[in-house]
DNA sequence: CGGACAAGCTGA
DNA sequence: CAGCTTGTCCGG
């Protein structure tokens, strides 16, 4: 049997030897392994378009293939054909190789001001630039692309729409936040961001970054309601890159904007924008170097800024009554002075009469599962793992689970056998069930994993962790019964964390004016965050934040990065070496402490990557 | 990533 | 030494 071909050997097409008078492109293979750019040979009859064509467009023969920057190809690669992008459209290899031709054009890919972004984006986070490439590439493939519209500007929006929600004064109105380059615009939970929106559509394309697919759709059903249709991540690449302003999450930051006027981040301080496997790139930081590029504006709102964004830009805040107006009205309850008459110190006399009125109550407990801690009622013995050791958590009334290696046990002590448990540290499901024996009415679980529909069919009161705060529609009050817990979580951003779903809470309640409330229950009723949303002034908490994290020299003033996997130590050694303060091992994981993000990546790039696999996390969120 | 090829192991 | 697995290398 000779040469028969199959489907699996594609009849390929030679390579051949350069003559210097053929055209030779870079591309950039989508494989993983394989950081690097390739030469092939540009197939006889077909078409390089050099510089983005500025005010178009001769007349071409249809179906011609043609080349630019950023294409999407398909090339032969080791006997196979694999996708890849245009990077280079002027190789000059050397003499003697032999190259092989390009195999087809699948489409338009990323621009070249998003290949260069890209590049950016790979040396800041340490990454391949393939992820960012990847990023910018639409999901189908798009071959044509119609002309470019010249869009009116401000797209019908040119006056603020007048929404249910009040706008948030601030003194010069939302024009004003795009007359600088970055502006951080602290505008109050109950505030609405779309004449924000709009003033940056007023300037033309605008790229508009919300953190979750919620706040995407809701955004856009708003604005198609204004009568200005969005280009939406995935399926509006096209639009998007013929000029219509875009709306999307993380990834609609790498969306293509041709026409691209100004930026606007909502939410900024979100840990949504940061993506959590590497690179660990963050949308709101991309959106801001890639408006700095464009030369445009860049918005960044936020109830409660990021220490990042703070010191990044300039703010705009709104005034003292305005801004007081917008948050609820907080009631701090002090475990440490309150007398409490139940045993069980989670649930405060005036939670109690809460839970007795007919207000619509959420509480927020961020502890899943039923017990995370318990102890045989005889004995007194911890009910721990027999594989690794870890606390036994009760999932319900039966069983016993450990949350780190999945064994499964009865509710039985191992030393006594009694089958009676105390719970130490009680979860949201045993809550649940103190909480409607104490109101004496049905209390709605939620929790990041209950079915879809939960949400809607709650009842007055709700019980579940931070996903209250993203699945509920409404709450006359918001409780959180134990803030000490999430405070003193050993993470840096703990407080910012908590902070940001104080203002998720706000935004659940409403304003003081239209009657919102929070009730907070701690042990430490003077910490920064507490004050803040107490005096609806998170300025208060940025400031002693940023005293802190100066003086522990924490981001933003350095920049860390984590290191995990069999090539950490490696890294992690050569970068200690280059003067970087290294912390760790914490098991296979390294912390390194930079100055600040330049000298991090160019330390790392001049480090490289070593043969081990090696997972590097810029700006780690669990720290 | 995934194919190619080399080196290593096994059983007759 | 065929037949198979495991490891290492490399791509235009």
């Amino acid at each position: 049997m000779t040469d028969t071909t199959t489907a699996d050997s594609l009849p390929e097409a030679p390579a051949v030897a350069v003559t210097g008078t053929e055209r030779v492109v870079g591309v950039v293979p989508d494989v993983p392994a394989l950081d690097r750019v390739l030469d092939y040979l540009v197939p006889d009859g077909w078409l390089v378009e050099q510089a983005p064509a500025a005010d178009e467009s001769p007349s071409r023969p249809a179906g011609v293939p043609t080349l630019r920057l950023g294409s999407v190809v398909r090339i032969p690669l080791q006997g196979r054909r694999v996708r890849g992008w245009v990077v280079d459209l002027a190789r000059e290899p050397a003499a003697d190789v032999r190259l092989r031709p390009l195999a087809k054009v699948t489409g338009w890919g990323p621009p070249p001001d998003l290949l260069e972004l890209g590049e950016w984006a790979a040396w800041r986070w340490s990454g391949r630039r393939l992820a960012f490439l990847r990023a910018a590439t639409p999901e189908r493939a798009v071959t044509y692309l119609p002309e470019r519209r010249r869009l009116d500007r401000g797209q019908g929006l040119a006056k603020p729409a007048t929404a249910a929600r009040p706008a948030a004064e601030h003194p010069d109105g939302p024009a004003k936040a795009f007359e600088s380059d970055l502006t951080v615009v602290r505008l109050p939970p109950d505030a609405d961001e779309l004449p924000w929106i709009a003033a940056g559509m007023a300037l033309g394309q605008t790229l508009v970054l919300a953190p979750g697919h919620d706040e995407v759709s809701q955004l856009s059903a708003r604005l198609r309601g204004q009568g200005v249709q969005v280009a939406r991540h995935p399926e509006g690449w096209a639009s998007a890159a013929t000029g219509q302003s875009v709306v999307g999450s993380r990834a609609a930051a790498w969306m293509p904007a041709p026409d691209l006027r100004a930026v606007v981040v909502i939410d900024e301080h979100d840990q949504r924008y940061q993506e959590e496997r590497a690179p660990t790139w963050n949308a709101r930081d991309v959106a801001i170097e890639r408006a700095r590029r464009a030369g445009v504006p860049c918005v960044l709102l936020s109830p409660v800024p990021s220490l990042e964004a703070l010191v990044a830009g300039r703010l705009l805040v709104p005034s003292r009554a305005e801004e007081r107006a917008n948050w609820p009205i907080v009631e701090v309850v002090d475990r440490t002075t309150d007398d409490d008459p139940h045993r069980h110190g989670l649930y405060s006399p005036r939670l109690v009469s809460l839970l007795r009125s007919d207000a619509r109550v959420a509480v927020v407990f961020n502890r899943t599962g039923r017990a995370r801690l318990l102890a045989c009622q005889r004995c007194s013995r911890l009910a721990t793992c027999e594989r690794c050791q870890a606390a036994l958590a009760s999932v319900d009334q039966q069983g016993l689970l450990c949350p780190r290696c999945d064994f499964q046990r009865p509710l039985v002590c191992e030393k006594c056998g009694d089958t009676r448990f105390r719970l130490l540290r009680a979860g949201v499901a045993r809550v649940r069930e103190e909480l409607e024996a104490l109101a004496g009415e049905p209390v709605t679980e939620l929790t990041a994993a209950s079915a879809p529909d939960v949400a809607r069919h709650a009842g007055r009161l709700t019980v579940g962790t931070a996903a209250v705060l993203h699945r509920l529609e409404h709450a006359d009050v918001v409780v959180f019964l134990d803030l000490d817990a999430d405070l003193c979580a050993p993470r840096f951003r703990a407080s910012d964390q908590v902070l940001g779903q104080l203002a998720l809470a706000a935004r659940l309640t409403g304003g003081r004016r239209a009657g919102g409330r929070l009730l907070l229950q701690t042990r430490q009723p003077h910490h920064d965050a507490i004050q803040a949303v107490l005096h609806a002034d998170p300025g208060r908490y940025a400031r002693a934040e940023a005293v802190r994290r100066r003086e522990l020299a924490l981001p933003p003033f350095c920049a860390l990065a984590e290191f995990s996997g069999p090539g950490a130590a490696a890294v992690a050694a050569a970068l200690a070496l280059r003067g970087n303060t290294l912390l760790g091992p914490i098991g296979d994981r390294y912390l390194v402490k930079a100055p600040d993000h330049a000298s991090l990546a160019n330390a790392l790039a001049a480090v490289g990557r070593p043969a081990e696999r090696v997972r590097i996390a810029v700006d780690p969120l669990d720290v």
